[in-house]
DNA sequence: CTCTCCCT
């Protein structure tokens, strides 16, 4: 132990605490600061009679610490080392230094705030940055500058940027230590265009194995791109004596053991895993790691109040912890399947917990803490507001914060209890309904990992799982489920069952009532069939299961398994739940009203009485009927919604609505015609005419050409007449219409020959605006298009007369427009 | 063939 780096930074580390309350200590791995710092401290002054706390972030490492520092005492843990960790604690009378996992510590500093005879806490591996470990820092420094101001903290990590918490410490001094680690070679392998993860991830297998001496660890992100490596490598030749082994946590135990087991001899390790192998688990013998830099994460959606998987680029920290996988024993190398450039763009560091996780719990805590506002605390990063209000809602919702934000006493037995709220709030109901049994073993079944795999893993149903664990208990046979999973279930359900102050041996009773009961946990997850195998969430978000399953054609369905995916979520456990239950035990939010809506379906008003449960329609009475101001409201909305195209728009009513639209673009007084405009202002014009009516039928019978007349006043209406005419008499004696379908510039379509005489343009808009001509030949064939009838003559006209009397040789074309006759014949009559 | 990792 002598030679550990850690042992030269101990001396340091013990002058700082002796006169300051905090100190931080950056030691990379391999300094042994773990079990090396805890007992450094035992015999300093300022401890006497006091003991150290030390945060674990996992309960495997919290126990291997213990057990690692009781044996350098040569003692056995529980004497003056021990651990506290849920349904696990060895702690005795003289022990001075206890290892805790992490909700272990904020229940510690919930019952007693000051820390009773604390001296010190430990806060290692701090640059995981979890929740319970940022929310613990929290604590425990309002506690010392509040209640204790002889408390010391130390933050210990291995990476972390070292000023800022030095600063969120009161600028505590920052202590750095090497580590003792073999080198670790980094070559850059760019994927090849369009090859898969799983393809270069193979790739680069065959090409370590072919290079280095040694076993190989492959991070990979999931489970899926696990077995599709798998399968590429199987399906190519290895070298012999290599074994490929899968590794991640949902994997059955004794297969996880096979891929940590040190490789047998003459044999060569692939160990594919997931992120666990990062820093949960330590594999012996790696030489090399491929890192496809993924990883799979559960982003948290405050929008929806469900999480969601996604795949993300690992950041730069986390690329160097895999790194550092290949160096433990022996010099090795790390092959990244990215190119030098995208490393550069990498993040520097993982995205901490509390800034994109559920903050329900979080939430939960602060309230018993008596902290409504977060601000009101110290963080690295203060929670986030939308999920902060997201969670403060849920909490409200499940009764643990009353209106003002302040923890109810229902509230503080949620929290007592060490569950999700949630899961807290279920456990609690069901006592009342005495159904605990029911709700622990619900309870253990969601914490835990699922009891299925393979194809058994698709069907949603969480009752089968209860079936599956009520086997178990009665004969300890797993049938077909993994007994891990199943252990640990019945482990869980039972201290569940004690806090309940349930006997452990009783029957959860008729299990079908494990829907209604997980309803109270989620009740803006309540599902209502839509077919197929979707559901509308009492939430109002659509979600789907995996069809043909026998719980897709539940009318009731509740869905505390889900993943939030763009469009519709998907559910991957629930439990079906009766309307009955649903009516009675849910009655306190229910919605009852009467309601007037537009029916798509038959293009019509209605009326009904509806029972809503959030988004969900549960009952419905249809044989209402709406007032006439009700249906006039309705219709005028759904016309606002739909479109003026509802509406009868004959070609009169058009041109008339083109010819206000003109005199707007002239006159500002005059009414703004735009579809936006009308759409904004049906009340005014349009209600008067869409009385009695009630459907899309009725809408077409509207007299829209009053209604748009009802707009203009007598003189507006003459105004009307004389700038906008409908018509122009050309000197021909017809009455040529004009066409106001585009506003800036009415256009006059009239054949060349009806207008010999006229010298200029005919002007509309009180002698403002001059008509577009649209001059025509005898087949009313465009020739010429002109707002200067005067030059046209002059100019154009001649080469036109060409054309035409080459086409028209009968017709009239004569050498002085201004004086022949105009004609609407072939040629004037004498 | 839907599921990263922890923990009260």
């Amino acid at each position: 132990m002598k030679q550990l780096p850690i042992m030269q930074v101990l001396p340091d580390l013990k002058r700082i605490l002796t006169d300051r309350a905090a100190a931080i200590l950056i030691a990379e791995p391999g300094a042994g600061k773990t079990t090396a710092v805890p007992p450094a401290f035992l015999e300093e002054p300022w401890l006497a009679g006091k003991t150290i706390l030390m945060l674990e972030p996992r309960r495997l490492a919290a126990r291997s610490a213990a057990a690692y520092m009781a044996s350098c005492l040569g003692e056995s843990v529980g004497q003056t080392i021990g651990y506290r960790m849920r349904m696990d604690t060895k702690v005795g009378r003289n022990t001075r230094i206890v290892v805790v996992t992490e909700g272990v510590l904020t229940r510690m500093l919930q019952s007693d705030p000051s820390l009773g005879d604390v001296g010190l806490v430990i806060f290692d591996e701090f640059h995981e940055r979890s929740l319970h470990a940022d929310l613990g820092l929290a604590l425990a420094l309002e506690a010392q500058s509040v209640l204790r101001e002889d408390l010391r903290i130390l933050v210990m990590s291995a990476t972390l940027d070292g000023e800022r918490v030095a600063s969120l410490l009161g600028e505590a001094p920052v202590v750095r230590c090497p580590g003792r680690t073999y080198p670790v070679e980094t070559v850059y392998v760019p994927e090849a265009g369009n090859a898969t993860a799983e393809k270069s991830a193979a790739t680069a297998v065959r090409r370590a194995l072919a290079e280095q001496p040694g076993d190989v660890l492959v991070f990979l992100p999931g489970e899926r791109e696990i077995r599709r490596t798998e399968q590429e490598l199987a399906s190519g030749s290895l070298p012999p004596g290599t074994v490929l082994r899968p590794l991640y946590g949902q994997l059955p135990q004794p297969q996880q053991d096979a891929a940590v087991a040190p490789a047998v001899e003459g044999e060569r390790k692939v160990v594919l895993a997931t992120s666990i192998a990062e820093t949960s688990l330590t594999i012996e013998g790696v030489r090399s790691v491929i890192d496809t830099g993924l990883r799979r994460t559960q982003v948290f959606s405050a929008r929806t109040g469900m999480p969601r998987l996604t795949t993300v680029p690992v950041s730069k920290a986390s690329a160097d912890q895999r790194r550092g996988r290949a160096g433990r024993t022996a010099p090795g190398v790390c092959y990244r399947l990215w190119s030098r450039e995208a490393h550069d763009h990498l993040p520097d560091d993982n995205v901490p917990e509390i800034m994109e996780t559920d903050l329900a719990q979080l939430a939960l805590e602060l309230a018993l803490w008596g902290v409504r506002d977060p601000g009101a605390l110290a963080w690295l990063d203060a929670p986030p507001a939308a999920p902060y209000a997201q969670a403060m809602a849920l909490l409200r919702q499940l009764g643990a914060l009353d209106a003002g934000g302040s923890i109810t006493l229902h509230g503080r037995s949620m929290a007592v209890l060490g569950a999700h709220p949630r899961i807290a709030h279920m456990l609690l109901r069901a006592a009342d309904l005495a159904a605990a049994p029911l709700a622990a073993r619900l309870a253990a079944l969601l914490q835990e990992r699922d009891l299925f795999r393979g194809p058994a893993a698709l069907d949603s149903d969480l009752t089968l799982r209860v079936e599956a664990l009520l086997g178990f208990e009665r004969s300890a046979s797993s049938g077909g489920a993994d007994p891990a999973a199943l252990r640990a279930v019945q482990r869980e359900s039972r201290s569940f069952l004690a806090q309940l102050r349930a006997a452990p041996g009783e029957g959860p009773g008729d299990i079908s009532r494990s829907g209604l009961l997980l309803s109270f946990a989620y009740p803006d997850r309540i599902g209502q069939e839509r077919g197929n195998g979707a559901f509308l969430l009492s939430g109002g978000r659509g979600a789907a299961m995996r069809e043909g399953q026998p719980l897709a054609r539940s009318p009731y369905i509740v869905a505390p398994g889900v993943d939030d995916r763009a469009g519709q979520s998907r559910i991957m456990l629930a439990a079906a739940l009766s309307e009955q239950d649903l009516l009675k035990h849910h009655a306190d939010s229910l919605l009852e009203e009467r309601e007037v809506y537009w029916d798509s379906e038959s293009g019509s008003v209605k009326a009904r009485r509806v029972t809503r449960l959030g988004a969900l329609i549960l009952k419905q009475m249809t044989h209402e009927r709406a007032t006439p101001e009700e249906t006039e409201s309705v219709l005028l909305k759904v016309i606002a919604a739909e479109g003026l195209q509802l509406l009868p728009w004959e070609k009169g009513t058009l041109q008339l609505r083109q010819r206000m639209e003109f005199m707007h673009s002239q006159r500002a007084d005059w009414p703004d015609m735009s579809d936006e405009a009308l759409t904004d202002t049906l009340e005014e014009w349009l209600a008067p005419y869409i009385q009695g009516m009630r459907n899309l039928r009725d809408l077409q019978r509207v007299k829209l050409t009053q209604a748009l007349e009802g707009m203009l006043d007598w003189n507006s209406r003459q105004q009307l007449n004389k700038e906008a005419p409908t018509h122009i008499t050309v000197p021909s004696g017809s009455r040529v219409p004009l066409d106001y379908s585009n506003p800036g510039a009415p256009v006059l379509a009239v054949r060349l020959q009806e207008m010999f005489g006229q010298t200029d343009t005919p002007r509309i808009g009180g002698g403002k605006v001059p008509v577009l001509l649209h001059l025509l030949s005898p087949a009313r064939r465009p020739m010429q298009i002109t707002s200067d009838l005067a030059s046209f003559w002059q100019n154009t006209y001649f080469e036109v007369k060409k054309d035409l009397k080459g086409r028209y040789p009968k017709h009239y074309w004569p050498d002085n427009p201004l004086e022949a006759v105009p004609t609407n014949r072939t040629r004037p009559t004498k």
